[in-house]
DNA sequence: ATAGGGTTAG
């Protein structure tokens, strides 16, 4: 057909936006509709042309107003739609463009349902139809219909095409079929880089580390050569197994062969050495980088969280905004973990409410890193607000609430969202079980806790853990059944650790029972090295039971046996938004002076309320250090309740971190300070809260 | 017209 003239006169009450006068029909349609038409309206006008001059007759045009609508225009899916259900026999061109924009924009489900519509009108695909239908495939993991295009794929001949291929790997790794993904590429007569590249990718999606090495490592051997996608993939498989190793090789052949401009591939060099233990030195390459974007950003603050460099964390966030690099989800919930470590409620809340102004999406990741960070924090009611309002949850979210809740005293509130849970089909996991069982451990829920640890794996098919068995010590010890629960670790079917026996050992001394605790210790040092903290609970045990000669000796023989030290006492609290960190006597702070009056004031007020100082085993307790003799009135958590109390307004929730367990004498003069004082006072533990208010403690004093 | 890639939660 041959373009002659168009005179499209346009009504001037109906202006397109776009599109004034065409004077010449031009060479290539698709120049005109795909740059012209800027609204679905305009793409109208040329449509009504195209029908009122028989000009749709010619599929060429008629794919170029499909691709136009279909794929250019952001709404006009419909109406490419309705263009393709006019059509009277679409050929191949047609059914493809209609298939690849259902599958991106769409309904991918619609995209196969039509591939499957081609395939009944005897329309023959080629091999963008199948890498458009596949990648449909992959976007619903639809596994059976992926099967049903792969016959497609061998019956038409197309099993050796290289594109073709690579996307049907890709649809077997998405759906963690990864041994016919093997078998499909294993089948290919010749590979390229793209397709050891797909291979990989399928693994590290199904976080098969260790064979995205061996398959690298067969790459190197079958001299196909490899390009920084390859790189990208067994970095992340470094990262993850801790082959630094291979790790570094990989890094220096970033630098020798020039491949630093590649950010995508540094930053995942920046995540393989900060998951190494190396953070650094990815810290450095990170500073290195001459370009950063969000993910890199991301990539580095995660890496100080998992480090255990929180703080570090969060100064990298500060110096990300002052780069002006916007902070995505991804960003938020490495930024929320780093908070919940250090109880950094402020920045915390000031994220949740950054993601709100920005109208972030609260994706199921960073609601439930959100509810983690508000539990960690004490502040289990926000945790249970942000749930709510979450637009979709998954066992992750349950098992961090229910967690959160257990770890703040709330064990049958917790319970109840387990309930809740299942009458939601929410299966749970492994891990929603150590939740659970903690929450019948802080409930006092013995019968409850034991019935579960059996339903776990009667009714769930889940194999408990040594955690589990953990936790049913603890449920056991707790409830002061100490016998019981020395049984149940004697009769446990795999080998108690040091975590069991340390677990009971605890309760032994909650509940001042020296024999048990005796036989608790002699099986953690037969285990591994103990902890000076285990001595000193034994220590305590003899001292709460009056023997404070057997007390003594036990102190004397640890020194003598030079355990190492745990690290020493330490408690943070937040005011105005700045941390401050107190350490148990003889430290000198900013603030020394009006710390230790402020202390010394709030001892004697207490004294005035009837706290006795428990000096027979507070002198034992595990803030002390032996060579300083310490007085439990300066224990660092004192000190921190005291400057909390001078510096904030009357009425004001204390909110204190600790780095080792709650001490007996503290754990007494804080329930006092919070009825004498009229405060309530959060403390954080290594593992678990104590919310003091009115003179009692959610604990219910055992921790 | 079509291919593979980096950061995240219990």
């Amino acid at each position: 057909m041959v373009l002659t003239t168009l005179p499209i006169s346009i009504s001037p009450a109906k202006a397109l936006t776009a599109i004034t006068v065409i004077p010449q029909f031009p060479q290539n349609p698709k120049t005109l509709i795909l740059h012209r038409c800027k609204t679905t309206r305009d793409l109208n006008q040329v449509h009504a042309h195209l029908i009122k001059t028989r000009l749709l007759l010619n599929p060429a045009i008629t794919e170029n107003l499909l691709e136009s609508a279909a794929l250019i225009l952001p709404n006009a899916m419909d109406y490419a739609l309705s263009i393709f259900d006019n059509l009277e026999q679409p050929d191949s061109l047609a059914y493809n463009i209609i298939i690849r924009s259902l599958t991106f924009k769409q309904s991918p489900l619609n995209a196969i349902v039509l591939f499957n519509k081609m395939v009944e009108n005897s329309v023959q695909p080629d091999e963008f139809t199948f890498s458009s239908v596949l990648k449909a495939c992959s976007r619903v993991r639809a596994l059976g219909e992926g099967e049903q295009v792969h016959a497609h794929i061998v019956k038409c001949g197309f099993k050796s095409n290289g594109f073709v291929v690579n996307t049907l790997i890709h649809v077997y790794a998405t759906c963690g079929e990864l041994e016919v993904a093997r078998q499909v590429f294993d089948g290919l007569p010749e590979r390229n880089v793209m397709a050891w590249n797909s291979m990989l990718a399928g693994y590290v999606k199904n976080e098969r580390w260790g064979e995205v090495v061996e398959l690298f490592r067969k790459m190197l051997e079958s001299d196909i050569g490899f390009d920084g996608v390859t790189l990208i993939s067994v970095l992340t498989a470094c990262g993850r197994v801790a082959n630094l190793e291979l790790g570094e090789w990989i890094g220096e052949y970033i630098e020798a062969n020039g491949l630093k401009g590649n950010i995508a591939l540094v930053t995942s060099l920046v995540d393989m050495y900060a998951k190494c233990g190396k953070v650094d030195k990815a810290r450095r390459i990170f500073d290195g980088m001459d370009r950063r974007d969000v993910i890199a950003w991301s990539a580095m603050i995660s890496g100080y969280g998992q480090a255990n460099r929180c703080r570090e964390a969060l100064d990298l966030f500060h110096d990300m905004q002052k780069a002006n690099v916007d902070p995505n989800e991804v960003t938020m919930v490495s930024v929320l973990y780093s908070c919940g470590v250090l109880g950094a409620l402020d920045t915390g809340k000031w994220i949740d409410f950054y993601v709100k102004k920005k109208k972030m999406k609260l994706t199921v990741t960073l609601g439930t890193a959100l509810i983690d960070f508000y539990a960690k924090c004490g502040c289990v009611d926000d945790s249970v607000e942000v749930f709510n309002r979450m637009p979709s949850v998954n066992v992750f979210s349950w098992t961090a609430l229910i967690q959160g809740l257990a770890s703040n005293g709330q064990g049958k509130r917790a319970l109840e969202y387990f309930k809740l849970m299942q009458e939601k089909n929410i299966k749970p996991n492994d891990v929603t079980f150590i939740a659970v069982l903690s929450a019948c451990s802080h409930a006092g829920l013995v019968d409850e806790g034991r019935n579960l640890f059996v339903s776990m794996n009667n009714d769930f098919g889940i194999e408990p853990r040594i955690e589990h068995y953990g936790s049913m010590v603890d449920i056991l010890g707790r409830a002061g059944l100490i016998e019981e629960a020395y049984q149940f670790i004697r009769n446990m079917p795999i080998q108690p650790n040091a975590v069991v026996w340390r677990t009971l050992l605890a309760s032994c001394r909650a509940k001042k029972n020296v024999e048990i605790g005796e036989e608790a210790l002699q099986q953690i040092i037969r285990l591994e090295n103990p902890h000076s903290g285990d001595y000193i609970l034994l220590s305590n045990i003899y001292a709460s039971a009056g023997r404070r000669g057997d007390a003594l000796r036990v102190r004397n023989q640890m020194k003598e046996e030079r355990i190492e030290k745990v690290a020493p006492g330490c408690s943070l609290i937040q005011v105005d938004g700045t941390i401050y960190e107190f350490f148990a006597e003889n430290k000198v702070y900013p603030h020394s002076e009006e710390v230790y009056n402020a202390t010394h004031d709030m001892m004697k007020q207490i004294e005035a309320a009837g706290y006795v100082p428990n000096t027979a085993d507070g002198r034992l307790d595990a803030e002390e250090d032996d060579m300083q003799q310490a007085s439990v009135s300066h224990h660092s958590e004192k000190l921190a309740i005291a400057f909390g109390l001078i510096r904030t307004r009357p009425g004001t929730t204390l909110r204190i971190l600790k780095n080792l367990r709650v001490c007996t004498d503290c754990h007494n003069a804080t329930k006092i300070i919070s009825k004498v004082f009229n405060r309530e006072i959060i403390v954080r533990d290594w593992n678990r809260f104590h919310h003091f208010k009115e003179g009692s403690c959610s604990c219910n004093d055992y921790w």
